[in-house]
DNA sequence: AGGCATAATGCGTCTATCGTCATACAGCAT
DNA sequence: ATGCTGTATGACGATAGACGCATTATGCCT
């Protein structure tokens, strides 16, 4: 049985990727460092928005970023989203194809 | 990239684990069929509000129930999400490492 | 049927967080 | 120094969701 802290600790992680805009952001990121002006025209997000989505996967460790003079490049840090994903993805697909073959016996 | 749907069902899952009451609910489960009275006593939680918890997680599949008259017996439903917390487990203690190692050559 | 247990739901409050606007800050020009 | 550009942050309204109380629904008993 985790401790209440860790179990505090899992759930502010998952929260983290419970918000739809970060996770967009993530996947941008995937594609290789991106500066800001260019998740602005890829999300139509306002730029304080951006900013404070990547301050936190930052704090999370989820990204980080190198100044270029007053732009900032942007970059995922670590796979484990990914990984995260995948494993999501596999059970919605799971689901989906159980529900498909029960309507397919009905 | 995924769309918006696909990152919309992912965060919809990640928000589900995104609660510690939910998460520690799952734990307790983890260890075997249980019902409401030792999900109240264990937690201190109301209820309602367990009562509601349970409900979120099972139309999410990650529980079921089977009712023994008017108790209803809860087990959860799949080692998907303790797959999950392992991962981030892993992540927080290489991070946490990494601070140590840190630390150790300052 | 009525009474007694347990579980689910309507409703209200409260807190947290999203998302925007406006503003402040940092770094590069001339 | 003064613009100019790009980024971070304070303030705010709006919304979502947690959590409890009170009530209703459901199933067992005699």
């Amino acid at each position: 049985m985790p401790s209440q802290e860790l179990l505090e600790e899992y759930s502010q992680f998952f929260r983290l990727l419970s918000e739809p805009a970060r996770l967009q952001l993530l996947c941008h990121l995937k594609q290789g460092p991106t500066d800001v002006a260019s998740l602005i025209e890829a999300t139509g997000f306002s730029q304080s928005h951006i900013s404070r989505q990547l301050g936190q996967l930052q704090r999370a460790g989820l990204v980080r970023c190198e100044r270029e003079g007053t732009r900032t490049i942007w970059q995922a840090d670590g796979g484990l989203v990914y990984d995260l994903c995948a494993l999501v993805q596999n059970r919605l697909k799971q689901r989906l194809q159980a529900q498909l073959d029960q309507l397919q016996s009905a």
